[in-house]
RNA sequence: GGAGAGGUGGCCGAGUCGGCUGAAGGCGCUCGCCUGCUAAGCGAGUGAGUGGGGAAAUCUGCUCCGAGGGUUCGAAUCCCUCCCUCUCCGCCA
């Protein structure tokens, strides 16, 4: 969430970000509130200030075995006055926390303007579509065509959205995950964490998840549980609530996890094929950093995450998002779209953002600056590196041949122990 | 699931019959002194959140001893609920 501070003394600025966001949220209530409740809050201070003193004097007064009855007695009524405001302020408070909650991240300076994905512009290219002299074929039809994905059975045993891989598609997605795990902590220094795949509803509202986006997720029965949509919510949560170290600064963790969403609101979009599941795997990388280097931790994030689909020599774009299609939390974001030739379009792979301190503010976690002084909050950043399911969709297509077989990109050979075609 | 113990500042750890304890003592850290360097020693300082005054150094109010309620003029200290940790027993991957 954004500082109240800055929300006061910045409104008509975050009343335009709303603007440019697409958010219909209204901050005149937020005025009121916020004006209300420090008035409440001047008032109330002032009577216990009052309330402390006297008792110290009650105290001195007993002490030398003198009646205190008329100051216990006024005291009396100060406290009740207190805890009448108290009620009032705790009220307010609630209701500040509600709107706080429900305001997005302030974009960076860099972030485009622009309404929707369609006004997202291209950084960069890597690569090419791979030639074929044949018409290529989609991911389910090769799928199911190879014997290697399932979606009837995946659907008979929960039901849509769900599917079952089998025999070299289930190893090839374990070798996926292998390999990214591997290249992450091999070569680009993050540390492999293995999270809780549930977790608690703090966690979930310290990462952004809720309270807003509560539909989006699968919530355990009776219980406050809830199934991670992403390692973010897991990883990010490892730091809550405590003050780091300049030194330990930066942190790099890389997770493995499935992750589960309810995709409410895309029913009929993506409803073939492995591009939209309820269950998929991902392979996910979080930092922790300081403020004043965390826009270069994201590009170098970024790279982490693009290395993948070099060494798989897959052709993909990345695109900045612009101000209308930016996430509720971050602060900016590049996605990395890769090339699927079976349906020719760039399908997005991975999302890189920086929070800035939007996520740390909520959970707190700080760290002490090295000239040493109050804690701030750190910035927190996460990307895909990737998703394994949707990889795994780009290397059945770009790597398919004429008779429907499909190659195994030398990389993940190893993975597959020594395996070069599916067929 | 049953029985018991406990949750205090960056860490360890005191806190008596509720009141000069935001918290003793120690460690760690920072600054200074001293020894040729290192180690040791000596002295001083060192929690967080939020609000107000001042250009600033800084001064000042309120809150915080797992979380939330309650009792009281006053609670880290008493009562209730919840959460977490540890030990023992049972069950189980």
């Amino acid at each position: 969430m954004l500082n109240l501070k800055f929300i006061r003394n910045n409104i008509d600025d975050v009343e335009q970000m709303l603007q440019n966001r697409n958010t219909n949220l209204d901050l005149s209530e937020f005025r009121s509130i916020d004006t209300q409740r420090r008035q409440l809050l001047t008032e109330t201070e002032g009577l216990k200030n009052k309330r402390n003193t006297c008792s110290d004097s009650i105290a001195l007064l007993k002490k030398q075995k003198q009646d205190a009855g008329s100051q216990i007695a006024e005291m009396r009524e100060v406290s009740r006055k207190i805890k009448k405001l108290d009620a009032q302020i705790n009220k307010l408070d609630n209701q500040l926390d509600s709107i706080l909650y429900m305001i997005p991240n302030m974009p960076h300076e860099s972030v485009p303007p622009g309404n929707g994905e369609d006004d997202n512009p291209v950084v960069r290219t890597w690569g090419e579509r791979p030639s074929m002299t044949f018409e290529p074929q989609a991911h389910w039809t090769l799928g199911e065509q190879l014997g290697i994905l399932d979606f009837e059975r995946g659907a008979k045993i929960t039901g849509a959205r769900f599917t079952l891989y089998r025999g070299a598609g289930a190893r090839l997605e374990r070798a996926l995950i292998n390999f990214m795990l591997d290249e992450h902590t091999n070569n680009h220094g993050y540390t492999e964490i293995l999270p809780p795949f549930i977790v608690n509803k703090t966690a979930m509202t310290s990462t952004g998840q809720l309270p807003k986006f509560a539909d989006d997720l699968f919530k355990l029965e009776g219980l406050d549980y809830y199934l991670i949509p992403t390692a973010e919510v897991p990883v990010t949560n490892i730091y809550q609530n405590e003050i780091l170290e300049a030194h330990e600064l930066p942190v790099y963790f890389t997770a493995y996890t499935p992750c589960f969403r309810k995709e409410a609101g895309s029913y009929g979009k993506d409803t073939r094929g492995l591009i939209r599941q309820h269950q998929f795997n991902k392979v996910e990388l979080v930092k922790f950093a300081a403020p004043e280097n965390s826009y270069d931790e994201l590009e170098k994030l970024l790279v982490n995450a693009e290395s993948i689909l070099q060494k798989l020599n897959i052709h993909y774009q990345i695109v900045n998002l612009c101000t209308g299609d930016l996430g509720f939390s971050a602060s900016k974001t590049y996605d990395i779209e890769v090339w699927l030739p079976g349906q020719g379009v760039f399908r997005e792979i991975s999302s890189c953002s920086n929070f800035e301190d939007f996520q740390a503010r909520r959970a707190n976690i700080r760290y002490r600056p090295k000239e040493g002084g109050k804690p701030h909050f750190v910035h927190t950043l996460n990307g895909s590196g990737l998703a394994a399911g949707r990889t795994l969709v780009a290397v059945l297509e770009n790597y398919q041949q004429e008779d429907g077989s499909v190659v195994i990109p030398e990389v993940l050979r190893p993975y597959m122990g020594g395996m070069e075609v599916i067929r």
